[in-house]
DNA sequence: AGAACATATCAGTGGGTAGTGATATGTTCT
DNA sequence: AGAACATATCACTACCCACTGATATGTTCT
């Protein structure tokens, strides 16, 4: 049984992926390594937006960056992020109304 | 590739995730059905801090409640739950250290 | 060197939400 | 019926964090 300590890092990793600006961006990257503006192009957010989240994400080692000239390309830096993502969906497949629903958050 | 839609409902369902009281409650539950006074107790939370979230987690169908006489017993909804967090601490396993470090969020 | 492009950083602000306390509802005793 | 227990609901407040806009840093051209 994880410990207080253990639970309370992995609260952070679920925050890290409870922003739909950070989640969209981890979905996009789950096809290839992208440039920054190919992530704002993708997700349609505003590049400080991206480059703040990148940073974030980054900073908790759940992407990787390699700069190539002038551009940085990013990538998932874990298979698992991706098994996490997928295992998410295929809960939502069964609790999606639910948390549709719910009105204690947005 | 999921679509918008499904990306925003799992940014809630990460969400519904991302909070220490939550996981704490979900933690306590992977041993078995528990009272609401019994996770009262082993999460260390007040009665209606655990009952407001209850009603989140209930809503969202990650738990499921059945009453017994004057106790209600609460347990998780679906084994993809106590596999999520499995996996995420297979990915904490490695990105702890960054997770621990990001200055983000708390 | 300077211009154009690509990305990062930072401070400020607004909106959302978690926790508390009081109270309501529901159940099982005597 | 009434008391004691178990749980749920609700309104309020304080805090936290995501987005924006401006600017800084870094790179590759001519």
């Amino acid at each position: 049984m994880p410990s207080t300590k253990t639970c309370d890092l992995k609260t952070k990793l679920f925050r890290g992926l409870s922003d739909s600006s950070r989640l969209a961006i981890l979905n996009v990257l789950r096809a290839k390594a992208l440039t920054v503006n190919e992530i704002v192009e993708r997700t349609g957010l505003s590049q400080s937006n991206v480059s703040n989240h990148l940073a974030c994400l980054r900073c908790c080692d759940l992407v990787i960056h390699e700069q190539h000239g002038r551009y940085v390309y990013y990538q998932l830096s874990n298979d698992r992020i991706a098994q996490l993502l997928d295992l998410a969906d295929e809960l939502l497949a069964e609790v999606a109304q639910g948390v549709s629903q719910c009105q204690n958050y947005s």
